[in-house]
DNA sequence: GCTAGTTGTTGTGGGCCCTCACAATGAGGG
DNA sequence: CCCTCATTGTGAGGGCCCACAACAACTAGC
């Protein structure tokens, strides 16, 4: 084992990694989320619905999956009565979607359930940890950013919100 | 803004950070992959083969995925002509996955193009934080595998291998 | 031998994500 | 007005992943 092939295999391990960790993180995740009938991709959605009324596309830029895919989700959603799809009558091509009460709630018991988990993933990282963590998935992310084709659906339709971007709090544009 | 937020905060956020990252990271090797019939899945599998045949529960132990999981894998592999599925006369119940020498390409193209991609996705980052990322990794880890009900696929009949296995080069059980 | 339990694999059905192709609507130029 | 062009959402089809259930084959105990 030289140093060089040391440094060489450093980089596929730690890809390898990360792929394991975070197939690991998001499958607790959707495990404590399914007692709530969500799951991490369903719950995003409805985060990003609770301060309104949001178009699909909107949906599926913000968190860069195919438009096909929000259809999906919606549809489940909607199957499930935790929201609704209106037509807007400014555009008649849209379909708003909007939350209803019980998805409120559901969005209310997931990030309580949510707010239960994570902070125990990361509590063997001390706060420097955490900021050279987040730091370096900025590096990463923007170096990854720059490789990929993009295609992502029907066509680049939309402008990709950076990474930055508060995800979280649901800021997306209507 | 307060600091107390920031620090609640932050753990979601690296969160979120780390799925979107690696659902990139993933988008991309797939992509470069796709180019030599392969996958991140399929090319894992096929790494596995290369030192000889394997049996499937041995597959979906290794890199921790439903026994399901591997005989679609496999079905697609063997479909494309990069393995073969033989009896094994020792244990009948056993079909043993052989790697077939259009596999063998495959991988070794696969691998190439990997390499080619990899090393770019990290070269922000110094010899130093990469030791640091992997050392996060290992910790979160060792949170998060303590956290799953474990169940994956028909009960634990199978030891996991732990995350530390060098899952690149193959090293699995026959 | 024969039954009971264990192990290996696959069928069925589902969730999430993708690409490709297409209908419907709205906007602008002739 | 009509005809193109862009945009929005969906249907079809595929890949990866899961849980549950069925089936075949091995193993242990009687």
């Amino acid at each position: 084992m030289l140093e060089v092939e040391v440094k060489r295999m450093n980089e596929f391990e730690l890809s390898e990694h990360l792929l394991t960790c975070v197939t690991r993180i998001r499958r607790v995740l959707d495990e404590r989320l399914k007692e709530h009938g969500l799951s991490v991709a369903r719950k995003r959605m409805l985060g990003a619905l609770t301060e309104g009324p949001v178009r699909q596309a909107a949906l599926a830029s913000a968190f860069e999956v195919a438009p096909r895919t929000v259809t999906e989700l919606v549809d489940g959603l909607e199957r499930d009565g935790f929201v609704e799809r209106r037509g807007d009558p400014q555009d008649r091509r849209v379909r708003l979607v909007c939350i209803t009460p019980a998805g409120r709630r559901a969005n209310e018991r997931a990030m309580i359930a949510r707010a239960e988990v994570i902070p125990q993933m990361f509590a063997d990282l001390s706060e420097e940890d955490r900021a050279a963590l987040l730091r370096m998935l900025v590096a990463v992310d923007k170096r990854v950013a720059s490789m990929s084709a993009a295609g992502l659906g029907a066509g680049d339709r939309s402008a990709v919100i950076p990474l930055d971007a508060p995800f979280i709090a649901g800021d997306v544009q209507r």
